[in-house]
RNA sequence: GGGCGCGUAGCUCAACGGCAGAGCAGUGGCCUUUUAAGCCAUUGGUUGGAGGUUCGAAUCCUCCCGCGCUCACCA
């Protein structure tokens, strides 16, 4: 394929207006660039005391261009905002302005020293004497202004279209500054979320991501290959079993914040690959760590909002009261109208969800069908924050039983906007009891093999050293940012979300 | 995996069986205080791909590719 097939005519002429810069000695991506200011100081400097002269050199990436006949507009973008450039035939001299206007585009980095004034029409702008190259950009950036057909609504067409935008991030970063500020708010949650957990003496650690045996949740595991070592190894869907090795090990606070990676289905709430923080505390039950999930987030909001109110798709939401903590059998006879102290079987369940002409998946066993029941009926009715607490034993098989209920165990799961957003127990800390829960799951799952979950045995080693009793919590923080940036789908808090490959 | 929808110029979108268009961007020109600059001129398309129906297909049909929504799946 030749080049004049493989570029578009706008980069055939830009990679003409690059050769020609080169023709006459110019090097358009020089090695060192100089800055004394960012756009933003240098604006406000100025206007601290115009009488006072600011002469910045500064740097950014060309946004728009006015040519007006032996002046030019133009304003430039950095990392911290824009400031307009007024580059003027009687400063730069006839010579510099044509280059400018026949060489630069928008798109280009450049480099601009002069002095800080006010234009006739009030902005606080450059004046630049020099300028030159520091980057060239051959494709041109997927923005344009638009203008509404009947003349009332201004609009800029930045790129829009969700498949460009996902497969081309740098492109929509480029373009669109509040995708920019989804990643910095993302970042602030994530900062606000390792400050608490410091100041409460939780150390931070790294377990593998690479695991010969996985576990700690229900899913499907990446697989892959040691070739030295010969051996398949699966990267991890959850980080729990690792972490609680720690405690028994006598540390007693311990988190981390990493990848997980889950075979399964795509969609606005799941990528393959998403962050988690998990957090283990020992000596703590799970009504302990319901208070330190309520405090911790709070803290998060503020630090990230400045406060604890916030808006998720049209609803206010307010994480500064205290969340309400709901039994799961009492949210479910309250939103799905069923009595579950009556269905003590999943043949009994199963029936009574039918007779409410709710889904029923065959064959479900009984803890799966109330799964389905608080998915269905009773999570998207949540907006506020809230808790539900104490759920079905066979769903939970890291979980420690409640004293009084053998079939109900002490886990509870935290709820916002619709969605669940964190997941927490006691953690069974019985050796004998977890390979109990163990055998149990890997005959429940000899029924589908692709399911079936192998059996750690060196975490029950590990427990049968003693294990302190303790709370240990999970909750996937690009839901978290959703949340706290008002997006509908995780793709947009992901920088690179998983699509299908495509030819080009 | 199922259902529904979408894919047209660099970007945002029209045209919906009858000559493939607009705004912005680009290119050439005028313009020394613009900022949606303005004015004049102008380039740019295998309408996602392959096949079919038709005198004629961006438009209708089939298949494929990709994306979105949704359902299912997801201890």
């Amino acid at each position: 394929m030749s080049d004049e097939q493989q570029f578009s005519e706008i980069e055939r002429i830009r990679l003409a207006k690059l050769a020609a810069l080169k023709e006459r000695g110019i090097e358009p991506f020089p090695p060192r660039v100089e800055r004394t200011y960012t756009s933003v100081e240098a604006i406000q400097t100025f206007e601290k005391d115009e009488t006072k002269p600011v002469k910045p050199t500064l740097v950014g990436r060309v946004r728009s261009i006015r040519t007006m006949g032996k002046i030019i507009f133009a304003h430039i973008e950095d990392g911290f905002g824009t400031v307009q450039l007024f580059i003027r035939s009687n400063d730069v001299g006839a010579e510099n302005l044509d280059l400018f206007r026949d060489y630069f585009d928008i798109g280009d980095f450049v480099q601009a020293s002069g002095e800080m004034f006010r234009t006739k029409a009030g902005e606080v702008s450059l004046n630049v004497k020099e300028f030159r190259m520091i980057a060239k950009a051959i494709t041109p950036l997927p923005a344009a202004k638009d203008e509404e057909v009947d003349g009332e609504i201004v609009r800029h067409a930045t790129l829009a279209d969700p498949e460009v935008r996902y497969r081309q991030r740098y492109a929509d970063l480029a373009v669109n500054p509040q995708v920019r500020e989804i990643f910095r708010i993302r970042a602030a949650v994530v900062r606000a979320l390792r400050e608490f957990l410091d100041k409460n003496d939780f150390l931070e650690v790294e377990t593998p991501v690479l695991q010969p045996v996985y576990g700690g949740a229900a899913a499907r595991p990446f697989t892959t290959h040691h070739n030295q070592l010969k051996q398949d190894l699966y990267l991890r869907i959850s980080f729990e079993l690792y972490l609680k090795r720690l405690l028994v090990g006598g540390i007693e606070r311990v988190y981390e914040i990493g990848r997980d990676f889950r075979n399964e289905g795509v969609d606005r709430k799941h990528n393959p690959e998403f962050t988690m923080l998990e957090f283990y505390m020992a000596y703590a039950d799970y009504q302990r760590v319901m208070d330190l999930t309520e405090e911790m987030l709070q803290h998060t909001a503020k630090q990230v909002l400045g406060g604890t109110k916030l808006t998720y798709q049209g609803n206010a939401i307010d994480l500064g009261v205290d969340w309400p903590r709901i039994e799961l059998s009492e949210a479910i006879l309250e939103f799905a109208g069923i009595d579950l102290s009556k269905h003590a079987d999943a043949t009994s369940l199963a029936k009574a969800m039918a007779d409410k002409k709710y889904n029923v998946p065959p064959g479900a066993s009984r803890g799966k069908l109330i799964d389905d029941l608080v998915g269905s009926q009773v999570e998207p009715k949540l907006v506020q924050p809230s808790f539900l607490f104490n759920y079905p034993r066979e769903i939970s098989p890291l979980a420690k039983s409640t004293p009084g209920d053998p079939t109900i165990v002490e886990r509870f799961e935290g709820y916002m906007g619709g969605f669940e957003i964190c997941n927490a127990f006691s953690e069974l800390n019985d050796p004998l009891d977890q390979l109990a829960r163990f055998e149990e799951m890997g005959r429940s799952m000899k029924a589908d093999d692709e399911d079936l979950h192998p059996m750690d045995e060196d975490y029950l080693r590990a427990m049968r050293y003693g294990m302190p009793p303790n709370g240990g919590f999970g909750m996937g923080i690009d839901r978290l940012t959703m949340l706290f940036t008002d997006q509908p789908n995780i793709r947009e808090v992901i920088l690179f979300p998983h699509l299908r490959k495509r030819d080009e």
